[in-house]
Formats: C-alpha cells, structure tokens, sequence
DNA sequence: CCCTACGTGGCATTCGGTGCCAGACTAAGG
DNA sequence: CCTTAGTCTGGCACCGAATGCCACGTAGGG
C-alpha cells in the first residue's frame, strides 16, 4: 500500500504516533471494542508490525511508561548519592514522568480504572519499580541480612509516590510544583518511618530502636520521665 | 459423554480437583504449553464450563487464591481489635493460608517466577490485598486525612509478608510455626516504622515524633541523657 | 406434572498473538 | 557499481483463548 517514508533500517513511523492513535481508539470505543486492526489502520502501521513492536495490545498502552522505567533504572544506578535520598529522587523522577505527558498518562488512568485487565498492568508496573527500589537498597544498605527492611522502605516509598500520583491523577488541575511539593510532604512522612528502621540493621545486631510519640506541648523534664519509665534499663 | 455425577443445580466436579489437575498439567508441560482442552480432558469438566467456573485459563492457578482473599477480607471487616493489629493478623491469615496448601502454592510459585504473565497476575493479587488492608486502615484510622500513612503501612506490611512468604518459598524445608515466627519479628520490625506514622495523625497535628536507635547495651541513664542532649526543649 | 432455576456441554465465532516468508531499504566492503 | 549482510516492514496462515448462543439434564417448589 501506501507507505510515508519506509527507508529500512532504522526506527519506523515513530512510537508516539502510534500510542496516541491507539489511546484516543481506546478513549472513543474502549479499550476491549477496540481492535488491533483498527490502531493499524488509524496509526498506518500493519497489525503484525504493531505485535512485533510493542507485544501485545496492552502493552501499546505502556509503551512509554517502560521507556521511562529504564530512564529511572538506569538513574538510579548510576546515582552516587546516599541511598535513600537516591530512590526518593528516583520516585520524583516517575512523578515527573507522569506529570509532563498528562496527554498520554490521564486518559490512560482512566482506562486503568475501567478495565481490570489494564489495572493489573498497571500494578504490575509499580512492581517492577518496587522491585527495582528494592533491590538498590538492599545491595546498598547492608546487602541481604537487610532485605527486609529495604523492601518495606521500597514498598513505602512506592506506596507515598502512588497516593501523591493518585491526587494529582483524580484532579488533574493542580500544577505540576504543586504536585511535587506534596511529593516531598509525602517522603518527609516515609522518611521518618523508614530510615531508623532501615539503619536499624547496619550497626550491631544488638541495637534497638525507641519510638516515642509525644503531644508538641510536652516539656523536656516531662518527656525524660515518660521515656525513663517506659524503657526497663 | 461419561460424566460421573452430575445431578444439577449446586456446584459440580469440585473446583480442588480441577486446580489441581491443571497444576500438574501445568509443571509437566509448561503453562503456555498446556491448552485448556487438556486441562478439560483431566479434570473432566467441558471447556466451555471451565471457561464460565475459572474465567480464564490463569485463573484456575489463582482460583483457591481467590477464596482466601475473600476469607481474609470478610475476617478484616468483621474483626473488633485494634486497627494495625488487625490488619497484621489478617495478613498472617494470608500466610498461613499459603503454608497449608503447599500442594499448589509451591508449583504455583515454580511457575509464577517462569512467566512473567503469571507473574504479573501474582502480583496483581498481593496489590489487591494491599489495597483493601490501606482501605481499612484508612476508615479505621483517622479517614481521608490519614490515607498516606494508612497506605504506606498497608504497604510495609505488605512486603514484609511478602518477604517471609519467599523465603519459604524458596525453601520450603522450614516447618510452619518456623515461618510464622519469622512473620512476627518482620511485623514488629513493621510496627515499629509504622505504628508512629499512622497514628502522628490522629491526635493533635501538632503531636512529634521521636526516634532513637542505640546499642543494646546502652544503660537507662545513658539513655536518658542522650536523649535529653537531642531534644530541644 | 409442570415450571423455574441452575449448572453443564457443544458449536460457531471473534480476536489476540506467533511463525514464516518475501520485499524494501541502508550501510559496509570489494 | 554490484554484492552481501542486517534490519524493519507487511501479508498470510495458523493456533488457541475467550464469548455468545442454544439445548439438555437434574433438582426443588407449587
């Protein structure tokens, strides 16, 4: 047939094109009605190049999601920070991800929420952050006998970015410093409870941790007190 | 055809026996492999009627998974303790749930790390746990306002459940009670990171948070004064 | 005995996904 | 310039998962 360009070799009729067509299909019929030949004919790549390029027809959905999975991959190990402070500044990296191609990432939440098959998708995709997260900090917070606690902070801090992200995906108005700004409320919280727990196991395993929560009003001597009867000796 | 019972109405050829003949079929010839046709031939149940039972061919992998879920969900509604501490039984619940039917969680986990499409749908299934223990914890603790604590320790709990199910997994030699007390020291290690977070919001806002990590041979006085040393006033 | 309800199996069909093959184009090498 | 290798492409045939439709058989209630 009628072909634009097609100098073989190299990339081809560009991913977006591709993912944009497939999106507003989605968006007009949803996504189950929509058939693949019919992205093939809206976007004017063959239904078989459509398989080899992207796998399946989910997958189209989340075609950019993986590219940016690999950006943050990549981000993070080359990050020579200190480790938490690096997976925090991993996670901001998705939320901006999200938040600069509204385009593609809010009619697609919309989809996810639609269709179950596409929520898996969607969550499978967090997991492979998480994972990711995961397994950074633990080779860079004490190696395995500290998996445990690098996987809750993995898991926190996913679940922190998800809520912020969730907000911003459900009223979409704010602007993007805003949502940012809400991001750091949200790492200051998993901060707090995930870097004792996370130290807790690099010193000597004999350490132990002391919570204490406490009205702002309460005086030195008072807090002392409080803390010295609770703790046996 | 033959068909042993069938006296119509109630259930039928029993939804065990199908499992777990698609869990051998399954580990003898591989997941994708196996049609569902042969699935049907051994279980004895029509295609058609493992189709309408299972919904789809994963499915049957997960269906007793399912079942649990809905266990745990039903005994977290309806459980009268204290939020964190129902939401750590429940879990354990889940977790047990897995240790009593070795039958197919082991060969399921075998074929779950094979194919990432199982994989994803495992996933899929710990998340919707998570989000019914952020659900609850959420409501039963402080609402809306408390949905980001709610959520990262859903989260936390999530993943050190998680944590303590792999490792027995992986190696299943460890009897139960081994690994229901290794899930006891991972929760406290989540309560500890999580307890402070999630009820930071319930009192005053202006309630603080103190954390202290120190040597296990550290004396109360010592204690004390260190911790006096840190607190401003 | 009829009627309703429900689970079942067979059949036809749709559609996602893959293997195979041939064509188009580019870059490198003689 | 021609050849060769490599890559991206579209068309075709095929498999198998999944759904809709219909007919059957068995239970329980009137």
């Amino acid at each position: 047939m009628e072909r634009s360009g097609g100098r073989g070799g190299q990339p081809r009729v560009g991913t977006r094109e591709v993912v944009l067509a497939a999106v507003r299909l989605f968006t007009e019929n949803g996504f189950e009605s929509t058939t693949v030949d019919q992205i093939a004919a809206a976007s004017g790549v063959s239904r078989r190049s459509l398989f080899r390029r992207f796998g399946s027809k989910e997958d189209i959905l989340f075609a950019e999601h993986d590219e940016l999975f690999s950006t943050v991959s990549a981000y993070l190990e080359a990050s020579p920070d200190e480790p938490l402070a690096s997976a925090f500044a991993a996670a901001r990296l998705v939320l901006r991800g999200y938040l600069e191609d509204p385009e593609v990432t809010l009619p697609r939440y919309r989809l996810v929420r639609a269709h179950p098959r596409l929520r898996d998708r969607e969550v499978a995709m967090t997991a492979r952050y998480q994972a990711a997260f995961s397994r950074y900090l633990t080779r860079r917070t004490g190696g395995e006998a500290n998996a445990l606690a690098a996987g809750v902070a993995a898991a926190s801090l996913i679940s922190a970015h998800n809520h912020v992200l969730r907000e911003w995906l459900r009223d979409p108005v704010q602007d993007a410093s805003a949502v940012l700004a809400r991001f750091e409320e949200a790492t200051d919280l998993v901060r707090r409870a995930a870097e004792p727990v996370l130290h807790a196991g690099r010193g000597s395993a004999e350490d132990r941790v002391l919570v204490a929560v406490y009205p702002g009003g309460t005086g030195r001597e008072e807090l002392l007190r409080r803390i010295g009867a609770a703790v046996q000796g």
